[in-house]
DNA sequence: ACGGCCGTTCCCGTTCAATGGGAAGCGAGT
DNA sequence: ACTCGCTTCCCATTGAACGGGAACGGCCGT
C-alpha cells in the first residue's frame, strides 16, 4: 500500500524497520537500514527522519540511529509483558537466590518461545536464552511447557511442521516429542536434559493465571551435573506465588 | 500526510494509537482507539487492523485489543534501556536487599525523567514511580540528578519553563533550583525529602559511562524518617559497580 | 418484541502524501 | 585528486490511504 511500488503499507515498512535492529546490532546507519529492510536509499533515509522525529528512533551524536526510548516507553507501558514481569520478578529473584544458576520467564508467541525476563548468577554456566530473544517451542524447557499446555492445534501444527534440532539432544520425532508433552502433562514439569545445549538441563513449569489458564513458563537452566530435584521444587512454589500474585492483581 | 484531511503522517498515527495505550488503560476497543487519537471511526479501525496483522497490536479473545508482544520484542531487543538495565539489576538487587525499600533507574528523554527499572520491597512504603513512567525533571531525585549533570542548555531551558510543583515541598524556585543543583554536582548526591510525595525522601546518585558522562540516575525512596546515611553508601557504591559494569561490556 | 446505542465491517469515489529515481553535497580514506 | 558511501534535496507521478456512509449484529432497557 502507501503508494510503494512494491505494495506494502507504511505499517509494515515500520515494522521491517524496527526488525533490523537486534541485540548484536544496536546502532546503524540510515542507509544499513534501507539495506536491511529492502527499501529504496531515499525512502529509508525519508522515512528514518520521520521516525526519528516521532521519537521511535534516536540520532545519536550526528549520524547513526538506535531504537528510541519513547518506542521503549510505548511498547511497556501498560504491556502484558510488563505485568507478568513485575508479579513474577520477586518470586524469580527468590529461585534465584536459592538456586544461583539462571532463572527464565517465557510466554508464547507466534509459534515460539519469547523470554521475557532472565535472572543470572555470575557463577552461573552457559545459557543462550536473551531477554526479547526467541527460541522454537519444541527445543527449550519453557518452550515444551507452552506447547504442552498450549492450544491443540498449535501442538498439530508443530507436530507437524518441521522439527528442527537446536542441539544433537533436540527431541525432534513427533511420536516421542508427543509422549514428553503428555508428561508434561500428567507431571506438571519437564526436566529436559541437553535440549538446548549439550552441557545444560533445562528446568520448566507451567504459571497459571486465574482459573488454570497456562500464560508463561517458568524455567532454570543448571549444569548438566546438577541434580534437578531442588530446581523443580523452588520452581513449583514460585509459579504458585506467582500466579497467586497475577490473580491478586485482578479483582 | 499520507492523504489524511488532517495532514498527519502514518507514522504520527500510529505513535497516536500507541499513546492511547497506559498502565491503566492496558485493553481497549478499536472505536475507543479511534477517539482518545482523534481519527475517524473507520480509519481507526483500518489501521487497529493493520497494527495486529503486523503483530504491533493484539486482539483478545474477540473485540478488545492490547499491545502485542511484538511490539515489545522490536522495542526492547537491542534498546539502551535492556542494557542499562540489564548492566544495573544486579547492582539495584544488592542495594534493595540491603534496605529493603524502593530502588529506581531512571535516564533523561525528552527533558523528563523516565524511569527504566524499579525494585520495591514489599515492606516499603508509598512511590508513585512505575517502569516506563515519567516525572518533571526538577520533582524527582533522580531527574534532579539527571538535570544537575545535563547538558547546559537544558538546565536552562527546564530553569527558564514552568516549574510545577509535584508536592508542596517540591522546588520550584529558579534561583534554589540552581543552587541545589550545583550541590548535586559537588556533593555528587542528592538527598530531597517530600520533594514528590510528603512521606518520604528520595535519595540519588549519577550512574557515570566510559570518562564520566552521565548516563543514568540510580535512586531509593525511603520514609521520610528512616535516616539516608546508608542510602547514600549503598547507592554510590551501587553506582560505581553500574559504571564499571557497562565500561566492560564495551571493550 | 422493539428500538436505540454502539462497535464493527464493507464499500467506493476522491485525492494528495508518499514514493523513488536522480543529482548534488559532504566527508573520510587512499 | 580521486573514489566511495552516506546523506540531503528536488519533483513529477500515482495508487494506497482516506473517510463518509450504509449495513450488520450484539446488548440492554423498556
Amino acid at each position: 500500500m502507501a503508494n510503494s511500488t512494491s505494495g506494502e503499507s507504511v505499517t509494515e515498512r515500520i515494522v521491517r524497520i524496527l526488525e533490523t535492529f537486534g541485540t548484536d546490532r544496536t546502532v546503524q546507519t540510515a542507509a544499513e537500514i534501507g539495506r536491511r529492510a529492502g527499501l529504496p536509499s531515499s525512502t529509508a533515509h525519508r522515512m528514518v527522519a520521520e521516525l526519528v522525529d516521532c521519537g521511535l528512533l534516536d540520532r545519536d551524536e550526528e549520524q547513526r540511529v538506535r531504537l528510541g526510548m519513547r518506542l521503549w516507553e510505548l511498547a511497556l507501558r501498560g504491556s502484558r509483558a510488563l505485568r507478568l514481569r513485575q508479579a513474577a520478578l520477586p518470586f524469580m529473584e527468590h529461585v534465584q537466590a536459592r538456586l544461583r544458576e539462571h532463572t527464565q520467564l517465557a510466554v508464547l508467541e507466534n509459534d515460539e518461545t519469547l523470554f521475557i525476563e532472565r535472572l543470572s548468577h555470575p557463577h552461573a554456566g552457559a545459557n543462550i536464552t536473551r531477554i526479547a530473544g526467541r527460541l522454537p517451542l519444541h527445543a527449550s524447557s519453557s518452550g515444551l511447557v507452552l506447547l504442552a499446555h498450549g492450544p491443540e492445534e498449535l501442538r498439530e501444527r508443530v507436530l507437524a511442521g518441521p522439527l528442527e534440532a537446536v542441539s544433537p539432544e533436540t527431541v525432534t520425532d513427533p511420536a516421542r516429542l508427543r509422549r514428553l508433552l503428555a508428561g508434561i502433562r500428567r507431571d506438571g514439569v519437564v526436566v529436559a536434559p541437553g535440549t538446548v545445549e549439550a552441557v545444560s538441563t533445562g528446568v520448566a513449569v507451567p504459571v497459571r493465571e486465574g482459573r488454570g489458564e497456562v500464560v508463561a513458563a517458568l524455567s532454570a537452566v543448571l549444569p548438566r551435573a546438577t541434580p534437578t530435584g531442588r530446581a523443580v521444587e523452588e520452581l513449583r512454589a514460585a509459579a504458585a506465588g506467582i500466579s497467586a500474585a497475577i490473580g491478586a492483581h485482578r479483582p
